[in-house]
DNA sequence: AGGCGACAACCAACTGGTTAGTTGGTGACC
DNA sequence: GGTCACCAACTAACCAGTTGGTTGTCGCCT
């Protein structure tokens, strides 16, 4: 076996809910997918709604890895945001359904990372021409709202992300 | 009877699909909720499915008449569309349901609507300074971002999306 | 007036397929 | 002997969609 069992279930489970999201997934097509057994994600994972939250907390990690924060370059930070999910849109697909699904909760590592963004972004610029905190939610909002309507042309839009974000910024 | 059984179906069809979704909403519960019969939601829609569908055309059609669009001053506009999302969370909801669980498939009224915007916007602007496709993108895109990481004080959002939105246009 | 058919609506029970989660039995490997 | 894994069948519940039977209200014709 080239990869634990596991870890074969986390990530057939993260396509099938990135797909069809909690309600919609199927216990059986994870355990396919997996080419895994259905008890098996049982005995690790207690239930279909505990393997739903390992899955997001897992594949949220992996996001936070992968795009390092730079509070000095926030434009080229918000493409590198914006390119990482154009790349894995099974990932933003699988946040979203998270947020439809489970309303009101937050990620614990989200938040914290969130938390550490700000205390750098305010390092750097200070707070008083314009508090990081809200700086902070204008940026990742235009990186969001252009990740779900997406242009004709990527290079384009990668452009226009980073003119928006120093406009922003400026 | 104040308001007719078809109206009081798609009405608590909307509610419960902004909560749970297509595939968590369940067609017991809609009857109840409209204080009708089940058999009526399958007299006047057909299925579950079209009947899904029916309510976000319908309630799509409210959003685009309650929020008229203004090419002259979009500042003004994000902040006014902001607004109705705020007020109106569950059809934000629903609309993201719909866009999770039906990938692939556009809204003929909201795509017509956005064509009128673009020719509008092109109508007072022009085209040679900043493509007014890609500059209503990045506006929407604000505003959708904004709206889905809300911050704690209202009124200062507000004045941060007006001034985001300025400072995209200039 | 009275009678008739068409429709809107209700209630309740049912069907048939689906699906989360379980159980029991088997083998392989350390 | 304990752990990891498989297979297959099972259960108990759930749920979209159906059916049959009932009531009330119209408009219309004679």
């Amino acid at each position: 076996m080239v990869v634990d069992t596991p870890r074969r279930i986390l990530d057939a489970a993260a396509d099938e809910f990135a797909e069809r999201g909690l309600a919609g997934a199927r216990v059986d097509r994870i355990a396919e997918r997996a080419g895994a057994n259905k008890q098996r994600i049982y005995a690790y994972f207690d239930s279909k709604d505990r393997l739903f939250d390992r899955v997001v907390e897992d594949q949220i990690e992996q996001l936070l890895d992968a795009v390092p924060f730079d509070a000095v370059d926030l434009p080229g930070y918000a493409v590198r945001l914006w390119q990482f999910n154009l790349a894995h849109p099974s990932l933003v697909r699988l946040l979203l359904w998270h947020a439809l699904e489970r309303p009101g909760e937050q990620l614990t590592h989200a938040a914290s990372s969130h938390a550490r963004k700000v205390a750098a972004l305010r390092a750097v610029r200070g707070d008083d021409d314009w508090p990081a905190e809200r700086l902070l939610g204008q940026v990742l909002g235009l990186v969001h709202g252009i990740t779900l309507a997406p242009g004709p042309d990527p290079e384009q839009t990668r452009a226009d992300l980073h003119r928006a974000v120093s406009r922003l910024v400026g």
